[in-house]
DNA sequence: CGCACAATTGAAAGTTATCAAACGTTGTGG
DNA sequence: CCACAACGTTTGATAACTTTCAATTGTGCG
């Protein structure tokens, strides 16, 4: 129920750096995935890539929606306010994943960088005008907003039904998943997000992430080294516990 | 916290009813909107109607997503059910709303009817057929896609930082902007769920969502004729009340 | 008409929020 | 390089909202 007032400078006052696609090299969720060389080229014509640093606001709520983006490196928080200045954070997104789907004329939430981030940005317009004769590309958006979709219906689950326990435990894990790599499950965590940001997308206070976390250390679920690195040290509990399972 | 364990028959048994889409006069909302006389044909082909009754499953989360639907009469609940039996509903689906939008090989949710349904169903398989033959229908989908996508998105807040009242205020809107004619707001709003399905919708508890609906119908911003009815009787103050203006 | 189920109301308990203070960490400037 | 200020995190005590448990009332249907 406290109100908020964030200082941060917008993404209008950068500018753009030259970078065609065919040497950017990040995951397979992005955009430009499943494009053909021409295509890329094509897409490669109406972006431009662009740097950023720690705080920055990328997008606002209700600002028309000229600009899409794709993350490249870094990582970004979502959100939307209500008129008192709660927050609900709508998800975090790390190289890869996109920016500005779910949106009309206007963006249906803000977005800020969580720490020096990378980002692709494509004309509304013209990625408009390239669907048009790109079919593939039109086809990957689809895929793209129904996983988004997907995962937006888990976090419904969490907010509406799941204990403080429950929630960050199931918080890590995601975590974990959008990092897995081919040689296992990841068990070190980058935590770049603060614990009120934690606590606005699990729908919970600074404190309550806090005294949670706490407890799973002292379970021996968890080890904090530094602040913004998280180990999972027993990951089969924290599966069960993330379901309620116990 | 408590288990479920609920009977119902399933979509299953139930023969298809042979109706051209030529005929159908659902809500623009509907999958068939803005294709030509050609494309609604080629759909007409791939799709069946069928008829259902109250309390019927029509998909199982989980379940192989073979079948996509759109309701044409009547309405349905969406739900993610916990391993210990906690729900959240993820939607409720009126005439003209799309179902298996979100899934990827399997559906991500269940669904069951709140009230004798007709539903159109589109086999899966052959509608991804027909997507790559006909750019209008991919175009449709996205723009369908995001637009749950940004409701997912306004009920992630709702559930995460809304109280009681304003959940349920909230609630009371949505349905009344989803009904709006043109012929100005509709204050008169039909509840096919329940009280418990409205519950697990707002992340609430059965007695919580009584509590409020009393506490509005003193407060005489709201009144309940007969059960499955609701009269909205002060729309601003309802307004206020849904996104804690007060 | 009465049974089964849903909705309402009440009292008590519990989880999480709020308020407050101490502790750590980070980054800056002397 | 250390000291200090600013900020984020942790911890504690209390309060509040919602849940849980229980009982009553109301509604729909056979």
């Amino acid at each position: 129920m406290r109100s908020r007032s964030q200082v941060a400078s917008t993404v209008a006052s950068h500018a753009p750096v030259n970078s065609p696609c065919e040497k950017c090299n990040i995951s397979a969720m992005s955009l430009c995935h499943a494009l053909s060389c021409d295509d890329l080229q094509q897409l490669s014509e109406i972006s431009s890539s662009l740097e950023i640093s720690k705080g920055v606001t990328i997008i606002n709520e209700q600002d028309p929606a000229n600009y899409l983006f794709n993350v490249t490196a870094g990582s970004v928080k979502l959100y939307k306010l209500l008129p008192d200045g709660r927050r609900q954070m709508t998800g975090f997104l790390f190289p890869g994943d996109f920016l500005g789907i779910a949106m009309n004329d206007c963006y249906a939430y803000s977005a800020e960088s969580l720490e020096d981030t990378k980002l692709c940005r494509f004309s509304r317009a013209k990625l408009e005008e390239l669907l048009k004769i790109l079919p593939h590309l039109e086809n990957r958006l689809l895929n793209m907003v129904s996983n988004e979709l997907v995962l937006a219906q888990d976090q419904m689950l969490l907010l509406g039904r799941k204990t403080a326990k429950e929630k960050v435990c199931s918080f890590l894990l995601s975590l974990s998943k959008r990092a897995k790599s081919e040689t296992g499950p990841v068990t070190k965590i980058s935590l770049p997000m603060g614990r009120s940001d934690i606590g606005d997308y699990l729908g919970l206070t600074t404190e309550t992430v806090s005294r949670t976390l706490t407890n799973l250390k002292k379970m021996n679920i968890i080890a904090i080294p530094t602040n913004g690195m998280l180990e999972i040290t027993n990951l089969q509990e924290l599966i069960d516990l993330a379901e309620g399972l116990d």
